[in-house]
DNA sequence: CAGTATCCAAAAAGATACTG
DNA sequence: CAGTATCTTTTTGGATACTG
């Protein structure tokens, strides 16, 4: 055995810990498209491909646990611009692993069906 | 802008592939716990918290993508051996910065409610 | 023990129309 | 443009009993 029940134990919850944070089907894209720089609601929503309603519900949480940053711009049609925050960089990690892992993964999937 | 729009693309994508292979609630949390070797259905079933019927999904999905083996063994009841691949250490890194960061991120949240 | 079948509850997602 | 409300559908999960 490597490790012990409570090393695992700790493995497992610290797992659920950031799926809880970021998992699901669109927050870490979301992070990832708004790595390019700041954009609007329906910028994000094309972007994205994502329906406004789990847009705003995403942006939500991702504002609450402090990610994404909210700024109401004072143009004539009120303009909002979503960015990401200096705490969102501790996810860097994260996300470079998993477009490198998918990137990897795609790549293996062809050249195994060809 | 820090990228142009195809490596965006491209990026979005990847990570899209990563989640349709272990995103959900429960798959990386099933390899975390393999990652103490090999176990049983009952026993994965206890560890992860998991009820049978998911269980089962979610293995046949690992299988599928070649992250876990399952090995019937020839005992008197028929025990099962489920295993991570040699492929699944490809995933390693992934794990690894979601440990990490749920980690920190916990630790941040506990800091911050004081 | 391993796993499936059945049934049910809850969560997540999608389409779309509508409002300031 | 940004976002909410409404409604519907799909997905996901969980309990549990049952089978070889």
């Amino acid at each position: 055995m490597k490790h012990e029940g409570g090393s695992c134990f700790k493995a497992k919850l610290a797992i659920r810990d950031t799926l809880d944070v970021v998992g699901g089907k669109w927050k870490l894209v979301l992070i990832s498209v708004l790595f390019n720089g700041k954009k609007g609601f329906n910028e994000l929503t094309r972007d994205a491909g994502i329906s406004p309603r789990i847009l705003s519900k995403e942006l939500q949480e991702l504002e609450i646990n402090g990610l994404v940053t909210r700024q109401v711009m004072d143009t004539k049609p009120v303009t909002v611009q979503y960015e990401l925050t200096e705490y969102s960089t501790t996810l860097h990690e994260v996300l470079f692993a998993m477009e490198k892992w998918g990137l990897q993964h795609r790549e293996k999937v062809i050249s195994n069906k060809v």
